[in-house]
DNA sequence: CTTAAATTTTGCAATGACCCCAAAATTTAA
DNA sequence: TTAAATTTTGGGGTCATTGCAAAATTTAAG
């Protein structure tokens, strides 16, 4: 599968734009740099920086379209005799006890959370992909139910799922930014996740559940 | 209570910009609408808009304050025996029936709809209101039951709560725009509510109570 | 009524994100 | 090797938002 030399460079322009931006951002905060500032490290034009990152959060904000699909995917890919909370339930725990990066059980993480924090830009963006990924649960669990269009089972439930991601977030930034070691993250944040599951109806526990086909 | 010229001349020229601004959005959308536009409609210069108005989408969204604090609102107001959940809940219920035009019971609010899910800056600060109204909440809550502050609960509660008001919401734009009665509307919505309550377990639902001093 | 202090409005000039277009530079394919 | 396709770039806008200082207005004091 030759690919083509243009391809290649592509990406390569793309990550090194991505790279060096990300770079600036957590040196010096989201605000503080400009498109030019990125562009001149990354030795390119501003046009050419617009043509691969829509927008300036793009920057930082790149796999959006994975994290927002993720929780959708659990739950289209729950196996048989699980309901689709507990298909995201099982695999935060699992993220959580194994330290997974990818779930923020990373102490570096604590930086990027504060850059984020301390601009209105990139809250706003994390509230859209918050927002995008009720949506997005919400589609899948009513293609997985039938459940009909007036229905607010699909999107109450979504919520629920999302708001505890975003708990769990909030968790660990907390004890990354008080300082506690992986092992204490990890104990105290598996701690919560049963606490809020412990308020959970058995409606909501059950909903989704995949039948034997 | 002599209120100086200066200060009726202030409330009134704050007034008029804000709703010449309205107006111009509901005829030709947000983004059609330059704030320059809205300051000579106003026939104010384009800072004084600035003066009074952080952000061209505080021209729409006034009143940002008092609908963030609203149901934290309600909570801290509830008689005695009632949970957190339940004083909500009940608000709730009572301006679907009552078509409470606050609560978006007026077809008008269609229209108003629109316009924001037609501008992506709009979205973002419904979305950031939202995000304050969890935040706002679960303080609330935190501050009623005096949970610790590594306790999930209110966050989780809070998040359960603005979700169904969320959830609500759209039901009642979708009514809107599917062109039903008022009536219909309201049962529809009513009926929304109820399936929601039923997928609350009872540690949520009792969150709360506020129990007799 | 006059004046000085306080407050508001305004004009002017920037900054920076983002968009549009057409001319170069580069890569691919014939 | 050349023509077509694609990318990069430069240049020129629009618009939100901000900072600053002059000008207009309101208030309070004399």
């Amino acid at each position: 599968m030759a690919e083509g030399l243009r391809e290649r460079k592509k990406r390569q322009v793309r990550q090194r734009i991505s790279d060096m931006a990300t770079a600036l951002f957590l040196e010096h905060g989201f605000e503080a740099v400009t498109i030019a500032a990125v562009a001149e490290v990354a030795d390119v034009s501003v046009n050419t920086v617009y043509n691969y990152f829509p927008a300036k959060e793009d920057l930082l904000f790149d796999r959006e379209e994975e994290v927002v699909e993720r929780a959708s995917r659990l739950v289209r890919e729950r196996g048989e005799g699980v309901s689709a909370v507990r298909a995201v339930l099982d695999r935060m725990r699992r993220d959580v006890a194994e330290r997974n990066p990818y779930a923020g059980m990373d102490p570096g993480y604590a930086r990027f959370l504060r850059i984020i924090q301390e601009s209105p830009t990139l809250m706003a963006r994390v509230l859209r992909m918050q927002g995008r990924m009720v949506d997005r649960l919400a589609a899948t669990l009513r293609e997985e139910t039938g459940a009909a269009p007036e229905d607010p089972t699909p999107e109450f439930i979504a919520h629920q799922v999302i708001g505890m991601q975003n708990a769990v977030d909030r968790s660990i930034g907390r004890c990354h930014t008080a300082g506690s070691t992986p092992e204490e993250t990890s104990a105290e944040v598996l701690r919560q996740i049963d606490v809020m599951e412990s308020l959970l109806s058995d409606g909501v526990l059950n909903y989704a559940v995949k039948n034997t086909p």
